[in-house]
DNA sequence: TTAGGGTTAG
C-alpha cells in the first residue's frame, strides 16, 4: 500500500494503534521511510505507542533517537508518549529524566510520570508529584490523574489521605466515570477498609470486571472469604482478574467443593493459561491436602514464577511429603 | 490525525 504524502500515512499509522494494531502500525512505519517519507510529530507519538502495546523497549529507544535528532525535543504529546512508553516497560529512571528535563510539562505529562512511578511501585514519589502538581504548579489532576494516585494511596495503604483525594474527586464532580470508581473501591480496599469499598460500590451506577475484584480483594484481605464466594456466585460476566481472587478466597478457607467449581469454571473458558491462576490452583488444592493434584497442575504449567514454587513447596510441606519438598526446593533453587 | 488512568496468586 502506498498513501500520498506523510499526513495520510500518519492517519493510517495512528488509526492501526488506535484499532489494537500495533505490529502493523509499525510495519507501515517501515514502509513509509522505505518510501522516502519523513515522519512527523503524529507519526512519531503514534508509533512510539505502538512501542508501548507491543512492550518493545529497544525499539521504543531508538525512537527516542529520531525524537531528538529530528528536533521533537519540546513536543509534549510525544514527550507523554515516552514517559509512557518508558514507564511501562519498567525503565522509570528514564522516564523520569525526561521528565525533568521538561521546561514547562502540562497536565498530561504530570500525569504521564504520576503512572510511571506508581506502576513501578514508587507509591510515595507518585504521591509527591501529584501534590507537587497540584499545589505549586497550580495544574488541575482529571479523571487519568486520579486513576493513577488511588492507585499509589491504595499500595501504599493511606487511607487518610485517600479520603481527602475522594473528597477533591467529589468535588470535581469526577464521581460517576467507572474507572475512577473503581479506583476509589480498591484505594479503600488495599487500605482495609472493606466499608468505604462497599459504600462507593453500592453507589456505582455502571459496575465492570475491575470494581468487582477491587471489592472481593477488599473482603478477602479482611479475611472475610465466604463473602468473596458469595459476591463471585452472584456475577454475571467473570474475566481473568477474578479468578486469582475468588481462588484465595477458597483457597482460605479450604474450601475444595467451591474451589473444583471455580476451576471448571476457568477451564471452560478455555485458552487461558494464567500463570497467577494457575499458582492460585496450585495452592488451593495443596492447602485442601491434595499436593498430589497440585503437583498435577505444577507440571502442566508452561510458565512457572517463585510465587508457584513457593506454593508446591508449602504445600509439600503442609503435607508431610518431605522428600518431595526437598526434591521441588532443590530444583527451584536452580531457577533463582 | 497525535499524549496520560483502575482489578488477580504464595
Amino acid at each position: 500500500m502506498v498513501y500520498k504524502d506523510v499526513v495520510a500515512w500518519s492517519s493510517m499509522i495512528t488509526g492501526y494503534v488506535r484499532v489494537g494494531n500495533p505490529n502493523y502500525s509499525l510495519e507501515l512505519y517501515t514502509k513509509m521511510i522505505d518510501l522516502g517519507f519523513d515522519p512527523n510529530g503524529f507519526t512519531l507519538s503514534a508509533v512510539i505507542k505502538a512501542c508501548c502495546e507491543i512492550r518493545d523497549l529497544k525499539l521504543g529507544c531508538g525512537f527516542h533517537c529520531v525524537v531528538i535528532r529530528r528536533g521533537f525535543e519540546e513536543n509534549n504529546v510525544i514527550i507523554s508518549s515516552l514517559i509512557d512508553m518508558y514507564g511501562k516497560n519498567y525503565d522509570f529512571s528514564s522516564a523520569l529524566k525526561l521528565f525533568d528535563e521538561m521546561p514547562k510539562p502540562d497536565a498530561v505529562c504530570w500525569t504521564s510520570v504520576i503512572s510511571a512511578l506508581t506502576r513501578n511501585e514508587l507509591h510515595e514519589e507518585a504521591l509527591r508529584f501529584f501534590y507537587t502538581m497540584h499545589r505549586r504548579n497550580g495544574l488541575l489532576p482529571d479523571l487519568f490523574t486520579f486513576g493513577s494516585v488511588l492507585t499509589a494511596l491504595g499500595n501504599s495503604g493511606r487511607s487518610r489521605q485517600g479520603r481527602e483525594v475522594h473528597a477533591k474527586i467529589v468535588t470535581a464532580g469526577l464521581c460517576g466515570n467507572v474507572v475512577v470508581d473503581s479506583s476509589l473501591v480498591d484505594m479503600y480496599a488495599k487500605c482495609g477498609v472493606v466499608d468505604g469499598s462497599q459504600r462507593v460500590f453500592d453507589r456505582m451506577d455502571k459496575r465492570n470486571s475491575v470494581s468487582w475484584c477491587a471489592l472481593m480483594g477488599g473482603y478477602c484481605q479482611k479475611g472475610e472469604f465466604d463473602t468473596v464466594i458469595e459476591l463471585f456466585r452472584t456475577m454475571e460476566e467473570v474475566d481473568l482478574y477474578i479468578f486469582g481472587t475468588v481462588l484465595r478466597a477458597c483457597a482460605g478457607l479450604a474450601a475444595l467443593k467451591s474451589g473444583k467449581e471455580v476451576h471448571c469454571q476457568y477451564l471452560r473458558r478455555g485458552g487461558w493459561r494464567d500463570v497467577i491462576v494457575e499458582s492460585a490452583l496450585v495452592d488451593l488444592y495443596a492447602k485442601c491436602g491434595f499436593d498430589n493434584y497440585a503437583y498435577v497442575i505444577f507440571r502442566q504449567m508452561k510458565v512457572r514464577n517463585s510465587v508457584t514454587w513457593n506454593s508446591m513447596i508449602s504445600g509439600f510441606a503442609q503435607n508431610g511429603k518431605g522428600s518431595n519438598l526437598l526434591k521441588t526446593a532443590a530444583i527451584s533453587s536452580s531457577f533463582s
